[in-house]
DNA sequence: GTCTATAAAGCGATAGAC
DNA sequence: GTCTATCGCTTTATAGAC
């Protein structure tokens, strides 16, 4: 389990494992520590300002993550059409069709919602903003685009918790098959 | 805050509230107890499980009261379609438009999954059941039916993750208004 | 930069008086 | 049935050696 690292950068993705297993409130030092191989000492060395800010640079990698995996494709990328498509592929590897949960959904669920209320809204705006702007660009109206935008972020959303819930995965790929194709249909 | 209360199914409206805003980890006994006006020891008396059985108490009358306000409308009710626009309504009143959280479904994100599993399961595997059959009953074939409950029930849970996430009621209204439109739209 | 030791507080749960 | 006192444990965070 111990690993040797000596960059910041490199515990985050160990951090959002526990943070995401474990939520906020679980995420104790002692799995942190064992997950990551870093003592408290270690850990306070990268992170002073505690567990809260182990949290708050976790979001806001994995929101560098999504800008530049999903929402600058969305957004600026040559064709919007395949740029949902990747999407929604994306999406189903990163979230391992439901079995792994949204850390920012699953915040916003919890009392951590307004710990980090900032980064949970600007991550649900930025995706709806950039998957609204990919429909627009293939011929929605603004209106007709963000609510559909919004169906879909929602969708997923939905998608991962149902499929938790319900220990499928199956579900999950079916909703967001038929997000896709409702959302598809009419460009 | 200190209420006078006898009996134990009065007290677990209060404990789910606790469990809402706080988790169930977040939910001590110091919280729990200012909520209810109940001291540990009378908590112990009515809970002698401790707070798992309080959370499987709470979770129990969830289940019981969406069977009988939601579900057994939507399987048994003379009218189906009407079973239908009552659970949207029902649920706009129950998650008070997204600043409620499905407690069930923050528990299926959170580390309690595993522990409360089958009445995760059950919760929603019922849900889906009943607005199938409601579905059928409209004349909706059996697969179109239940892919349709799925995604209607999916869509409720993804509103409220987004209309906490951005602090915005509207858009729960809005997702949930186009998900009833889109399953009163074939029938 | 990483460790151990420890502080200070909060936790769930129990015991026993009333 | 409700209370207070308390146990034993875990928590986050800090201090200081190396």
């Amino acid at each position: 389990m111990a690993k040797q690292v000596s960059e910041r950068a490199d515990v985050l993705p160990l951090l959002g494992e526990v943070f995401r297993e474990h939520g906020y409130e679980g995420a104790s030092l002692a799995r942190i520590t064992a997950a990551t191989g870093l003592g408290k000492g270690s850990l306070y060395h990268f992170f002073p300002g505690g567990k809260e800010e182990m949290a708050a640079a976790v979001l806001a990698e994995i929101d560098g993550w999504f800008e530049r995996e999903i929402y600058a494709p969305l957004r600026d990328g040559a064709d919007p059409a395949a740029a949902i498509d990747h999407m929604f592929a994306a999406c189903d590897a990163y979230f391992r069709s439901g079995r792994r949960v949204c850390l920012v959904g699953a915040f916003a669920l919890a009392d951590t919602r307004d710990r980090f209320a900032v980064a949970l809204r600007d991550y649900f705006a930025a995706w709806v903003a950039a998957l609204a702007a990919a429909l627009q660009r293939l011929g929605r109206t603004e209106i007709d685009a963000h609510a559909a935008a919004e169906a879909v972020v929602g969708a997923v959303q939905g998608a991962i918790v149902l499929a938790r819930a319900l220990g499928d995965t199956a579900v999950f790929t079916r909703l967001l098959g038929e997000a896709r194709a409702a959302v598809t249909a009419l460009v």
